[in-house]
DNA sequence: CGATGCCAGGTAACCGGTTACTTCAGACGT
DNA sequence: ACGTCTGAAGTAACCGGTTACCTGGCATCG
């Protein structure tokens, strides 16, 4: 068995009786073609099945390229509503969006930025949070530079826009907005001991959302204390083992708990069952994200919208907007995971 | 500002002193090269920042294509997890990935298996569940048949092979045997009246799942009960509207329910909670799929390898593996939402 | 009736790489 | 000294489209 050489427009053009160029007029769209010529191509076309080499059209017109989204991993809810929010965005506007994970490994980030590059992608929409030191802002610079050459645009989610020189697009979740709403909300119920679960230093997440409890404290007059804030991952496993320790070290000492994110809060939930402590007569737990999981806890969060970052990133990155940085707002969700506290 | 003309190999082979072909040689690996001229090469590259244009690479060599995954929606843990499969295993085989997403809308899905024809994707894979009707086998028939033509392979996940003739790989999960053991669990704990919230009639998943519960009921001597199976979408919200109708109808008549997945049942459990029923206390359900939100409910369910599904498929599309259709095995995972009936 | 314009359609250069084939210089053999 | 072999590097065809420019036929006009 030959292997079926692959149909060409070159075929398509013998088969219809006219020159490729004629071919490549018909599918194109805007030239002037005779109907009858143009019967014949599209005859031509269906009876051998033709399909226009994507490759072959990038390389000889200027078409519009792909949109790619990098995130960590696309099994976090987090991340894969960005990412929906994303292909949406890009679909209707006709580009093919590629999402691409780096499991949290820069030197991914670095291969999958070069083979964008490659790709001629349209635009890069990084995702997630990261540590702002100086390796990471000589390492975006790079970036952004990098694929500004090539014609691309950088989009970041989440972090903190370079410094003035780097071409680099930038949106993201009013953090502080909404940790402060959320803290006020705890507060304003009667609780004063807030513990803070899912402190990540240097983390721009973490750090943003940190900084809006503070600011709630401060407004409220209750004097921060440093032994309620206490370190986790984003993730359930680290919100679960982190409220353990915690609870192992004695009965609890705080009245709520302003969870990371809303799978911190999760894990967190699971630890304080197995102690024995109801949520949320026993301890209240606000969360933050309101991903789907998080409407089974009852939890009350912050909700993001994480559909309009996707597509406020590629209008950006398109151009049809032009605010950068841009700050989405955020507004809390009120469940049943908060009970006030009585007057003493 | 002019625009900065793109760095082609020419520009490199002019700065090394070179010509192209020792270039694309330096660049490409096997062919031997001085290493004289080798430096001089990589030096011109470095100072340019050039990057080989992956579609005129495409175009000229044989060169491997990237593996698109075609799913309903990424915002669903369901198809999130089998997308991280697929992608970790297409990364691992050096391939890029695509992840596309269809909203359920045949003629989407249409325009993008076309899209992945013209960019020459080394393989497809359709995820999901469908109805198949003969309308459905003659599209998929199409594409197979299409995309072979094209060099292209195609696999179905969680579909039914297609006819003999058909090129198409298959790999799904072991659905019947899990909803069997799953109810074999139910039965085993005293439960007669059984609930089957999530029948669609026609869905491969939803029938194969069906079918399960029902061989399980039969090997137990219980009869089958019309009225104790009702349809829902597989989503949240219609577990709990169905859920909501049931009740409505007046108190239950039954003492457990199968939830055709994992969402459903929160959907469900959201209802009863809201009719003052109590999990496990006063009703027993068991999930299906063991997506994340499942371990917050506490949802006895039946766990799927979704990411080894993913994989499988990749290894399949490559040629790495060769059973098909291929069927993964699938495990229950009791949690604490099923109460033993005492005898009466 | 010949010049002019218009329009459908053809010819061929080009996009940016890869690679089969060719060239050329130096090493080696007799 | 001369022919031969070898290995590094160059030349140019090719991948499969698009499009600037050219051609030839027909209607229009003075």
């Amino acid at each position: 068995m030959t292997t079926p050489r692959r149909v060409t427009i070159r075929d398509v053009a013998r088969k219809a009786g006219v020159s490729v160029a004629t071919v490549s007029r018909v599918l194109g769209g805007d030239y002037p073609v005779l109907a009858a010529t143009r019967n014949k191509v599209m005859r031509a076309v269906r009876e051998l099945d033709y399909v226009p080499n994507a490759h072959a059209r990038a390389l000889s017109a200027a078409r519009p390229g792909a949109i790619a989204i990098v995130v960590n991993t696309i099994a976090v809810p987090y991340y894969a509503l960005i990412a929906q929010g994303v292909e949406d965005q890009a679909a209707q506007e006709g580009r093919l969006s590629l999402i691409c994970t780096t499991g949290g490994d820069n030197g991914r980030e670095l291969s999958i930025v070069q083979l964008l590059r490659e790709q001629r992608a349209e635009a890069v929409i990084l995702v997630g949070s990261v540590i702002v030191d100086e390796e990471y802002r000589k390492r975006m610079t790079e970036y952004a530079h990098a694929l500004a050459a090539a014609g691309s645009r950088l989009v970041l989610c989440g972090r903190p826009p370079l410094g003035e020189g780097a071409p680099a697009l930038v949106v993201g979740f009013d953090n502080t907005g909404g940790a402060h709403a959320v803290t006020a909300h705890l507060l304003s119920a009667g609780h004063r001991r807030i513990l803070y679960l899912g402190v990540r230093p240097g983390h721009t997440t973490s750090d943003t959302r940190v900084a809006g409890y503070r600011s709630a404290l401060a407004e409220h007059g209750v004097a921060l204390d440093p032994g309620l804030q206490i370190e986790a991952e984003f993730d359930r496993d680290a919100g679960y083992a982190a409220m353990n320790r915690r609870l192992a070290e004695g009965p609890p000492d705080f009245t709520a708990i302003f969870a990371g994110n809303d799978l911190v809060a999760a894990g967190a939930i699971q630890s304080l069952h197995e102690h024995g402590l109801r949520v949320p007569d026993d301890m209240s737990i606000v969360g933050y994200d309101d991903v789907p999981p998080a409407q089974d806890l009852h939890l009350t969060t912050v909700h993001l919208p994480h559909d309009e970052l996707g597509r406020a990133a590629v209008r950006l990155a398109l151009g049809r907007l032009t605010t950068s940085p841009m700050t989405l707002g955020t507004h809390i969700v009120v469940r049943d995971s908060v009970r006030p506290l009585g007057p003493r």
